[in-house]
DNA sequence: GGAAGATTTGTGAGCGCTAACAATACGTGT
DNA sequence: ACACGTATTGTTAGCGCTCACAAATCTTCC
């Protein structure tokens, strides 16, 4: 019979809830663990003695054995972001729901290295499984690479057939977007666009331009911008030099702000001689000076929806997973066009 | 002499190295703890070892013996703020830099239940400490009472006197964009606050206040808000109402963009006829029609200093803490006035 | 009433690692 | 060559928990 540490500074441990209990250390581990092998009675004096010592079972020890540590790993780029953000919050409340515990590892750059490092840095962790938060093209094919060690999904930009992921329909929001200020009257409709390299900035490029070649209509040289303000701003003022610009769709609200601001400067009226339209609806959106018209994200639907993605994954890669079922499984959320007042018919 | 396992689906361990490297596997310990008892050229073989091996030591068993996790928990309220976001963003940064890893579990709701139920989740997963970006009179009171259980510092508001943390100076941020306002010749300025129960809310009032009182000029009625561009507005179309409002002080940017919006609308010019100041300088900011004047806060900055501190008290409190040394340690960021073009002479 | 079965509990081992101590190796001065 | 101190390495014993299995208890039914 082990005596128990009655005292000390130290914290209790099962032996000390199982001797106040009057029952064998096990018998502790097996409530604490949902086993029906327990009689009613014998599970009440157990949690009476869990509650009285205020004992809180060690998920180091737990992890050591189990070789599961409860924990999903975040990798995410610039949390500044408004879409990030919202993401990394659905994720965390959906992982919770799930009883893991979620740990981030945010990056400056999403540069090979940097993206490896991160993984490094979770699966030393023991992670089951990660979920990041990435745009660049360049960070897609990285982790890609490292997929087989641990199961991952993307949430936000998704990279069908590499990586499975819980992505919106860029390229269906754009076109929602370019129809729309067709629709309108206007003859064509100029795009600002996000860097590059970014999967959604590629995505909504090319729905501006499908929507553009659809209706038959001319495609104007694509303005390229940053998802700053500051560049939607400067885009604006070389946008200004051509007076047969009558409609812009960029590739975020950020950009479309800065779009609206630079107009204003040059003397060019949102929506009377120039419609903007914006991406994401940030909250702001309907309270800007005009109003923005925008393609609304459920970012927060977005992250819960990829958590159990990868919680699926987690379960089918249990010890070994190698052939997985779908390997490139990917959830698509319509994004929905939320029409006010930056749009408008040409004021000819 | 125990067989290490060459081969098979596992993850190799510490022997396994140590076999590889031909010695015990106390001397690979060493070499991972930098313990300086290693010869050079057999510390060789063992880093050689472990990279041949891809062994990566087991996170559980360590922190099973040490009792330490390497981790720090983070809570936050409302990710989706522009400030929230950036501080966990800085946050993250120092605590990678000093070693840590970083868990975090977000709240919806800032009542006592979930603030208790959020550190509860930390504690369980053993986090060495905590920090807070919470705002909220009511969770700070929650989270005093915690206070014992675990190192913790608050980010962002601070509750001097109460709980340690790194804060803003959210008082004297107001006083200086109310004189930037006074200064340029304005009667009296008027102020969207933001609620109640934030302590930045009350500070920020409470500066706004006391800068008019310091100028002997009367101090208008405040209105409401809640932080969102939304409730900006709706102040907007109250005070709109009264011819006297030249100047109005928001409490946030996205509430002073709604105020824009709400004066644009009832026909209000801005800097014309009602000059209009923020707090916090969004990225968007300077690219708002017109730009907003605000106070500049550096979160990120902010989210690095609280974490110094927090890791501060982390060392401190090593064993028992009990009677720490300076228990209400706050470190205070004074916040920078940009003044754009908002704000202007009062046209008369 | 007692054996067979189901239910509930207890026992021992070990997850992978570090801490303390023991044991060796290496030099140095006498 | 010897003892002695110092670098370097090895050995043992857990950390707190779960797993597999053994033991004890309670049923049930002939």
């Amino acid at each position: 019979m082990s005596e128990a540490r009655t005292a000390g500074g130290t914290q209790p441990v099962m032996v000390d809830v199982a001797a106040l209990a009057g029952v064998s250390h096990q018998t502790v581990s097996r409530v604490l663990n949902g086993s029906p092998h327990v009689r009613a009675q014998t599970r009440e004096r157990v949690l009476a003695a869990i509650r009285k010592l205020d004992y809180r079972p060690n998920t180091a020890a737990r992890a050591l054995v189990t070789r599961r540590s409860q924990t999903l790993g975040v990798i995410s780029f610039d949390t500044t972001l408004y879409g990030p953000s919202q993401m990394l919050y659905g994720i965390e409340q959906a992982a919770r729901a799930a009883g893991y515990y979620i740990s981030i590892a945010s990056l400056r750059d999403q540069d090979t290295f940097s993206v490896h490092e991160a993984v490094d840095r979770l699966r030393d962790q023991a992670v089951e499984g990660i979920a990041v938060i990435a745009s660049r093209v360049s960070a897609m094919a990285a982790l890609a690479r490292q997929i087989a060690t641990v199961p991952m999904v993307t949430v936000g930009p998704t990279d069908p057939g590499r990586l499975p992921g819980a992505g919106v329909d860029n390229e269906a929001g754009a076109r929602a977007a370019v129809r729309h200020l067709l629709d309108l009257g206007h003859e064509t409709v100029h795009h600002v666009a996000g860097p590059d390299d970014w999967l959604e900035a590629k995505a909504r490029q090319v729905g501006w331009r499908g929507a553009l070649q659809d209706h038959g209509r001319p495609v104007p040289d694509c303005l390229p911008g940053d998802w700053s303000a500051r560049s939607g701003y400067q885009a604006a003022l070389r946008l200004a030099d051509d007076p047969g610009v009558t409609a812009v769709f960029c590739a975020n609200d950020h950009m479309a702000l800065g779009v609206v601001r630079g107009l204003h400067q040059t003397g060019r009226r949102v929506p009377r001689d120039v419609s903007v339209v914006g991406f994401d609806d940030i909250p702001e959106a309907a309270f800007l000076t005009p109003p923005l018209t925008t393609v609304r994200q459920h970012f927060g639907e977005l992250g819960r929806c990829g958590l159990e993605l990868l919680l699926h994954r987690v379960q089918f890669s249990a010890p070994t997973a190698a052939g997985d079922d779908s390997s490139h499984q990917v959830a698509i959320v319509t994004p929905e066009l939320i029409v006010r007042a930056s749009s408008a018919k040409p004021g000819r």
